[in-house]
DNA sequence: ACAAGTATGTTGTAAAAACAACATGTGCGA
DNA sequence: TCGCACATGTTGTTTTTACAACATACTTGT
């Protein structure tokens, strides 16, 4: 487990608790460790999920399948990062997806309900990992109700006029730079690049704002 | 406080705790009650929210307003609903929306530092308390990633498809009922109602599917 | 059984998006 | 500086959607 500290402190999950409580923390959670070949299942669709997945090193690819056996990438985990909380939170709700290794992969699993039940004992940092899980799933929860507003408008432009209000409120500004490229934006909000470029140039004739690359005015 | 155990007993973040023990918590997590007449606002945009609300009577709209000052229902919070835990759970995010009374409303507001802190010195059911805020966001964030998937496919047959699909799935079978009419799928899906009949017959002329009424069939 | 209101399906039209293919621009490394 | 790769913008065509208006169930209350 040592050798996995590096890894693990840099997780959210572990926010704000030092190394060497980490160590003693990791065996009070028994906390287990193991590898995964790439194309590994990790979690598959249907199974109960107790435990929170911990990227150690590699990369996991969070999947989908439809009825009729069309598979779809929803999310990339990659190192640090957590994957299965959500479900492994929600009990008596099997997760829909399956966790596959996209590379070789060390995944450390920690037990939720050993995270949630306080162990009275010991453990000074127990009560800051709940508030760190917590805090996690918050975050989560209003990234995914940002996302939601925007990708709910009916129309490329209403798209686009939310997120960037949205970007333009968060720094209290006008003027602000986005994390996007228009490829990526697109694909944010869920449509085609080149008919939002086409949308954006006609805000911009219609001086709603301006823009050059990730800089954007509103006016 | 005694008057409204009724309604609080009711929210998911008392669940599976008892009518006696529920008094002596509320002393405990210094729950304050608040009453708001009908339009005002209980969360301003851009609040820093540390207390999650309780709708104890009446009812709160969750609304956004944009760069330019355009109003929009995001949600609406009933009795025994909660309301702000997103946010509250989430430090240093100042909230971007604003919490109005729909009706004459009366609000218990808990302080989640003091849920998620436990007290060393009694309450039994303090550790429940934590679980079901961990549940409430996790179930909250099951349902938007959910939602998410199916509004992100581009076109409405496909929004329709990748619904029923995971109904059929969580269900496990390929007949079953849905819990919205038409319009309210529609709502759901972010389209056209009239588009979205369209698609249906289309993909029931295709021997995809079959339907009559709320209750649909996978082929 | 009837009427009124609601839900659902249908059709035609105008607007918008997706798609494809290409033009221009920008940055980066040889 | 040149050329290449990539990002962005532009244009035209096809497909899809939104919208409106209407037809046909189906519900509910009287």
């Amino acid at each position: 487990m040592k050798n996995y500290l590096m890894q693990i402190k840099k997780s959210r999950l572990f926010a704000g608790i030092d190394a060497q409580e980490l160590e003693a923390m990791l065996g009070c959670l028994s906390a287990t460790v193991r590898h995964f070949k790439k194309g590994d299942y990790i979690i598959r669709s249907g199974d109960s999920v107790s435990s929170v997945g911990l990227v150690i090193s590699g990369g996991v690819h969070i999947q989908r399948e439809d009825f009729w056996g069309n598979r779809t990438i929803l999310s990339e985990v990659s190192e640090s990062g957590l994957f299965g909380e959500s479900y492994a939170c929600a009990p008596g709700k099997p997760a829909p997806i399956n966790a596959v290794a996209a590379q070789n992969s060390t995944i450390m699993f920690l037990d939720v309900r050993r995270i949630i039940t306080t162990c009275p004992s010991a453990c000074a940092f127990h009560a800051r990992l709940i508030q760190n899980l917590i805090t996690v799933l918050a975050f989560k929860n209003i990234m995914l109700t940002e996302k939601i507003e925007h990708i709910s408008q009916r129309s490329t432009r209403e798209k686009l006029l939310s997120y960037l209000s949205e970007q333009a409120q968060v720094v209290g500004s006008s003027s602000f730079d986005i994390p996007f490229n228009r490829q990526q934006l697109a694909d944010y909000l869920c449509v085609d690049r080149s008919a939002m470029s086409n949308a954006l140039g006609q805000l911009r004739d219609e001086g709603v704002l301006n823009f050059n690359k990730a800089h954007f005015e509103l006016l």
